[in-house]
Order: structure tokens, then sequence, then C-alpha cells
DNA sequence: CGAGACCCTGCGAC
DNA sequence: AGTCGCAGGGTCT
């Protein structure tokens, strides 16, 4: 089988999105970066992206079992480029977010150095799919990105779909609710693949989800959330086995639209006390619920209707921690070994074209300014809105 | 409400 | 080099 790797791009400026830092800063945990392609997988495909000055590129790989592809190219090239526009967030524009940030935030004006927004532009909140942020963000208690990452990896390839394989790696889909709770095997194979303790949480969650004995905690629940307010969204999210105050609201931010929420853990506790001012014990371990609490609005209320977005800038420009492996500089991305004989796939880029070979597959050139023609389009529409 | 326990890893201090 | 102690975007009892 021949795959026809197609590239569509739009236009979008690196201080609207940068991939690099927004795929990397916590917030998820499954895009892989394989020389210089990012990929992840949904349901039924594998998305790919790549940034220049100018563009974000991508493409896609249907799901194996899909075998008519080729009269589903248009249909998935729209499907994709949606699911990017809603992933990021698109509609919502940074740009003009950012320099309300700047003029809200008293820091940088009393002190000398330059504000954060200045330095780490591009870094939007996500709008990810509120099952897979739930599960996520339960493996995320007491946890570091690298782990959190690699434990996502693995709930994938153990109870997800198989999807397809890019570049020599197998791609499988984000398990769903039944996936995880179907067996009972599941929390002890959960950690085996070392979850820890969380592999209780997530098989308790799950079985909530598809058990008869909660009428309420259904997904179509979940996704209504993003809908109600989020005192209601929060409440329900503590009903789950491993959801506290923090991962509920790490799920309101990141998944359910409610963009105005600052999820408090103790790095924000930290630069809310060191850098903000504060007034609050130094002890991390007094925060209590008032704490919390007051830490939330206290970002609020310096930065508004979208304090979420604000304090996520703030936090990874903070990372001294952008590290732990996955999260080093740039350049330390995931090298595929390349073996002495030919690469599985060459992808060379031209001007105005891309050109794909297959080993033991046909040569592809696909034009990148014709076929989507109209998504640029609609893009630059939207953009000067 | 405040303590501990909790799985597991990576890192710096000896 | 090998331990040891501790924190890592917390939650449960």
């Amino acid at each position: 089988m021949t795959i026809d790797l197609i590239w569509n791009k739009f236009p979008l400026k690196q201080v609207e999105l940068k991939l690099s830092k927004v795929l990397r800063c916590g917030q998820t945990f499954r895009w892989k970066n394989v020389n210089n392609v990012w990929s992840y997988t949904t349901k039924n495909k594998i998305i790919l992206l790549k940034q220049d000055e100018e563009y974000i590129h991508y493409s896609w790989i249907a799901s194996e079992d899909i075998r008519t592809q080729l009269k589903l190219n248009c249909h998935f090239d729209k499907e994709t480029f949606e699911f990017i526009k809603d992933y990021f967030n698109l509609p919502i524009k940074l740009e003009t977010l950012y320099e309300e940030w700047i003029e809200k935030d008293g820091l940088f004006k009393i002190s000398s150095k330059k504000s954060a927004f200045d330095q780490f532009t591009g870094i939007r909140i996500l709008r990810q799919d509120p099952w897979e942020t739930l599960i996520s963000f339960i493996c995320s208690s007491n946890n570091n990105v690298k782990r959190i990452s690699k434990m996502c990896d693995s709930i994938c390839t153990e109870f997800g779909k198989y999807i397809n394989e890019y570049n020599g790696i197998k791609y499988y889909s984000f398990p769903t609710a039944e996936d995880l709770s179907s067996n009972p095997k599941v929390e002890s194979r959960l950690r085996d693949l070392g979850f820890g303790y969380r592999a209780k949480y997530i098989y308790q969650t799950a079985l909530k989800f598809t058990s008869d004995e909660f009428p309420d905690i259904t997904l179509d629940n979940l996704y209504q959330l993003r809908t109600k307010d989020y005192e209601t969204a929060h409440q329900f999210l503590l009903q789950l086995t491993g959801v506290g105050p923090k991962v509920a609201d790490c799920i309101c931010l990141m998944a359910l639209d409610k963009h105005d929420i600052v999820p408090v853990d103790t790095h924000v506790y930290q630069i809310a006390i060191r850098d903000y001012k504060f007034k609050g014990k130094k002890d991390l371990k007094t925060m209590n619920k008032k704490t919390y609490h007051d830490i939330r609005l206290f970002f609020k209320e310096i930065f508004g209707d979208f304090a979420g977005w604000a304090q996520s800038v703030l936090f990874t420009s903070d990372l001294s921690d952008l590290n732990n492996g996955v999260n080093k500089s740039e350049e330390t991305e995931i090298k595929i070994e390349q073996k002495s004989e030919e690469p599985e796939i060459k992808i060379e880029q031209k001007p105005d074209s891309i050109v794909i070979q297959r080993k033991r597959g046909i040569i592809l050139e696909s034009p990148l300014h014709q076929e989507n023609s109209e998504i640029v389009e609609s893009t630059k529409k939207r953009s000067t809105k």
C-alpha cells in the first residue's frame, strides 16, 4: 500500500502559536517530535504538523483499517484542518491578549526586567479532548512531565486502538472509558506499566463512566460541561477518583473552555509569592483550600477573563524545569536512528511542493498552494477580523 | 482542617 | 561509583 502524504498549510505567525513551546509546556503529553515533525493520534488518524516562520504545515495518515483512503482525501484534509483550528483554539487571538496582559501585569512595571510576555510569545491554552485531559491529569499528580508523557504513551499502546505507522513508530489512539474499565485486570496492568497509585484512580474513574451506579457520570455529561459554568464543571470533576481541586481546574482550563481559571500548584504558588508578592506563608505544605482559592482569585484579578492563559505563560517562562528529558531545548528532539538502509519515507520540501518518496512506493509531488487555497483564504479572513 | 501515605524517577549532595 | 533524600504542576484516608 502506498500512502500519499500530502502537506497542506495555512499562514500563522509564531506569536500566535509556537508549537515547540505549546506542545511541551505540560498541558499535553502525547505529541511526539520526530525530525521536526510533530505527530499525534486522534480516534481515526495520525495528525502531522510542522511550523516555519510563516506557516503551519499539516498532514494526516488515516487509520490502517480505512481502506478507501484516497477517496477520503478531501474530507480528511478538511477534518484535519478543523481539528487543528479547534485543538489550538485558533479563533482566539493571542497577540491582543498578550498586549492586554502586559498592560495589566504590574510586575514588569515595578521591576526593571522584561515581562515574561515579551519573551515567551506564542504560548496558548489548547482545547483538548475532555476525556483524554481527565486521564492525563490524573496521571499528573505528584509527577513530572517526562513520566506523565511516558505514561500517556504506554496507556495508548496498551489499551488504545492501533491506528497506523509513521517513520517506524506505531501510533495508537487514546483508550476510551470502556477500554479502561472492561477488564478488572486493567488496574494491575497499569501498575505494571509504572502508573503507581494512579492505576487505581484511572480504573475507578473509567468505571464510574461506564457503570450504571453513576447515572450522571457519562461521557456526554463530561463534554456538556463546556457549556456549563465553572462551579458546575468543577464539582462534577471532583466526584471522580484521583481528581482534586488542582486537576479539576486543569481540565476546566485546558478542555472545558474555562479560560479564566488558574490551576494552583506548588509552582504557581511560588510565582505568586516570589514575583507577585502574594502575602502568604512560604511553607508550601500549608496550602489549604482557602489559600488555593485565594491564589486562584489573586491571578484572576490581575489578568481577568483569560487569567488561565496568562498564567500558562508565566508558568512556562518560569520552568527552570523546561527540562526533564522531553522538555529540553528545541534541538534535542527524538531522533529516529536511521539505519544504513534507505529510510522508510523521504520528504523533500521544495518552494512550491513537497516531494514524498516511500520506500517501495511511488514518488508523489504535492502542490502546496492549490488544493488548500480556500483554506488559506478563510484563515486570512479570520485573522484580519 | 492537618498529617501521612502513596508509586516511581531523576537529580544533587555526600 | 553507589547510596540517600527529596521534589515532581496532588489526592485520599
